[in-house]
RNA sequence: CGGGGUGUAGCGCAGUCCGGUUAGCGCACCUGCUUUGGGAGCAGGGGGUCCCAAGUUCGAAUCUUGGUACCCCGACCA
């Protein structure tokens, strides 16, 4: 019976497929019965709410707040960004008519085809455009600066290929949208989200991030400088966890947003765009499972601890349930999340596993054995370690472990990061590296050509060139013109 | 849209080449007893339009034709 769940810890020639089944298995997320979408699960959005808490507190810190913009937009405003249209139509669904009626020769329901729409409407695949025709109503004046809204929503980009949380049809993430009355304003609050992402990452999610700055050919269509962290999978893949784009006026321009300035000048106001998905959550799925399931960070775990008893007669679990009972109040004092899961309907050894693969922080089990000896067994998810040690403080003991266990899941994540980063001078060195995985930092003379080149030759792409680290100059690695500083190469999700 | 693969019980699959009793196995599920410190054992039980349609045949899960869905690899992807 063991088989049928082992079989995941198995990391198939095929990470796709084994990333999957992880998904599946840990109840995360499934498939939905529309293509490309997405069900995600209780425990799957239960993480996914940690997240989305701790973020909308790091925005509201740097003083945002929250608004909502309409699901569908028209078609016109998507028109409206040359960039952006061009960047966004291939992959829009549209909706044409507003209404069904009964099928006249036939079972169910058809599209009435009197009921066509004047104007076709976009399901949104970013808001940019609704809402800054709708910013354009609440700006005049330079004292109506700076707008720093963002909203929780859901979008949808009809993608050829999805994969669960990674890219999927339909996905939830928040965007900002901010309006500025200094370009230099508009900069700092990009490069500002930028590092609540970062930090974000580093600190809750522990997965060790690179900041940086897109190529052009990467940028976000509209954008004119597009900031980024990249995250590297264990396979060596990149993974594009967060964006803020510096807008210039490209939107104020095209939605016609001017404000008066203190010297009564009519000019365009600056904008960023800035988000973070349910992508996310790949990215953690990613960063950290082993062979026995997921292994979350405990700053995001739903659940902390899981306490399992280990009982021959319910007498005894009565006893245990007693013994139990503080240590739970105590936990729940401190602000750790636990769970005792004391059902009759499940032996230990399932628990045990089944915990293992949801990847819950700490295990805790009390049985006859510790009743006896006043201690209690302790298992750490991350290295699968287990002591036994004194019930006595196990509170601290296990609030003590729990950051020790945020710290070392983020070190082991970078010390992989490190040891797939290499530095390369030549191409064919390039070309031989690349298919090893991993970051690669590489001379490249800043022309969308060379990138092209080398995308089309190795199907590598420049993910970042970072804004922090090394910037000693040097030579194209390609063409041999100047480059400024090494940039960092990799295949991605 | 190209290349490859798969549709058989809730899930995972065998059976298909070479047509032939009542379609089988593992897991899950239900009942009972024994168990419980790493995914329990035994016994019994329930559950199937074999993806759809047409055709060949005395007889089709199996052969033929057409359709369809999903998966993987590409193309695509702020």
């Amino acid at each position: 019976m063991a088989k049928e769940l082992k079989d995941l810890t198995k990391r198939a020639e095929n990470y796709s497929q084994w990333y999957n089944e992880l998904v599946v298995k840990a109840d995360l997320a499934e498939q939905s019965a529309v293509r490309g979408c997405m069900v995600i699960k209780p425990y799957g959005y239960a993480i996914w709410e940690k997240m989305q808490r701790q973020l909308d507190k790091m925005f509201k810190d740097t003083g945002h707040v929250n608004a909502y913009f309409p699901l569908l937009i028209p078609k016109s405003f998507l028109s409206k960004e040359a960039d952006h249209v061009e960047g966004f139509a291939k992959e829009c669904a549209v909706v044409t008519h507003y209404r069904l009626k009964n099928d006249p020769d036939g079972r169910g329901v058809v599209v009435d085809p009197d009921a066509r729409l004047e104007e076709e409407l976009i399901i949104r695949p970013t808001s940019e455009t609704i809402i800054w025709n709708t910013y354009k109503n609440w700006i005049k004046s330079y004292r109506d600066l700076p707008i720093l809204c963002n909203q929780w929503a859901n979008v949808f980009r009809w993608e050829m290929r999805t994969r669960m949380f990674l890219r999927t049809a339909e996905f939830l993430w928040q965007e900002g949208h901010t309006a500025h009355a200094t370009k230099e304003e508009a900069m700092e609050e990009a490069v500002r989200m930028l590092n609540v992402y970062a930090e974000f990452a580093e600190k809750y999610m522990a997965v060790p991030v690179i900041k940086g700055v897109k190529s052009a050919n990467e940028r976000f269509a509209g954008a004119l400088e597009t900031y980024t962290i990249e995250a590297m999978m264990q396979d060596g893949k990149a993974l594009q966890s967060g964006t803020s784009h510096f807008l210039g006026q490209n939107f104020a321009k095209a939605f016609d947003v001017k404000f008066i300035n203190k010297n009564n000048e009519l000019e365009y106001v600056w904008a960023t765009s800035w988000g973070v998905s349910t992508r996310l959550m790949g990215a953690l799925i990613m960063t950290h499972s082993d062979d026995n399931g997921l292994v979350l960070p405990p700053h995001l775990a739903p659940i902390q601890v899981v306490i399992i008893p280990i009982y021959k007669s319910m007498e005894q679990l009565e006893v245990i349930n007693d013994k139990v009972a503080p240590i739970v109040e105590k936990f729940k004092s401190m602000g750790i999340s636990v769970k005792y899961d004391n059902a009759d309907n499940k032996r230990p050894g399932f628990k045990f596993a089944d915990y293992e693969l949801k990847g819950v922080p700490v295990r805790l089990a009390l049985g006859a054995r510790d009743l006896e000896n006043n201690t209690i067994e302790v298992m750490r998810r991350d290295t699968l370690e287990k002591v036994t040690v004194s019930l006595d403080n196990i509170e601290e003991y296990v609030a003590n472990l729990l950051e020790e266990m945020q710290a070392n899941i983020y070190q082991k994540a970078l010390q992989l990061r490190e040891s797939k980063t290499t530095t390369v001078d030549t191409y064919d060195e390039f070309k031989e590296k690349i298919e090893e995985g991993g970051f690669i930092l590489a001379h490249w003379d800043g022309t969308p050509e060379t990138e092209e080149k080398i995308k089309q030759e190795t199907k590598a792409t420049i993910r970042c060139i970072p804004l922090d680290g090394d910037k000693t100059p040097g030579k194209c690695m390609v063409t041999g013109k100047p480059s400024a500083q090494r940039v960092i190469f990799a295949r991605n999700y």
